[in-house]
DNA sequence: CGGCTGACGCCGT
DNA sequence: CACGGCGCCAGCC
């Protein structure tokens, strides 16, 4: 019996916080990018900014999540090293302009349609 | 239990 | 623009 409480007593809900997160990056269009404290908000329920990242930081690369199109406050890429330069290199592949280091965020902020 | 580390965000200096 | 501090939260030692 332990098994089963244990189940949800343990884990109340790693895998279903996952799930909620990725299906609203999923949901951000081409050319668009949304920030991880917008993410944080869109969830159901909501987190913070940091489990977004950690949500990212979890997905397999085969779930073809638009990770790329999430970025930090202001458009800039927190991503550090070669990873960063990839975000960067999709994002351009769909059209998104930058302004020096970080997204033209004028330009292609998403915002979810619920607002 | 405590401390450290991040794909964070915001505000102050 | 560069730090630095604080809140935030999961994971690891």
């Amino acid at each position: 019996m332990t098994s089963l409480m244990e189940m949800q007593a343990s884990r109340p809900g790693r895998e279903a916080r996952l799930e909620a997160i990725w299906r609203v990056v999923s949901a951000i269009p081409e050319g668009c990018v949304a920030t991880y404290g917008d993410i944080a908000l869109a969830a159901d329920p909501p987190c913070s900014a940091r489990q977004v990242g950690w949500a990212l930081r979890q997905a397999h690369p085969a779930q073809g999540l638009p990770w790329h199109r999430v970025v930090a406050a202001g458009g800039r890429i927190a991503l550090q090293g070669p990873s960063s330069f990839e975000q960067r290199l999709r994002l351009e592949a769909e059209g998104v302009k930058f302004r020096g280091r970080g997204v033209r965020m004028d330009l292609h902020h998403f915002r979810s349609s619920k607002d």
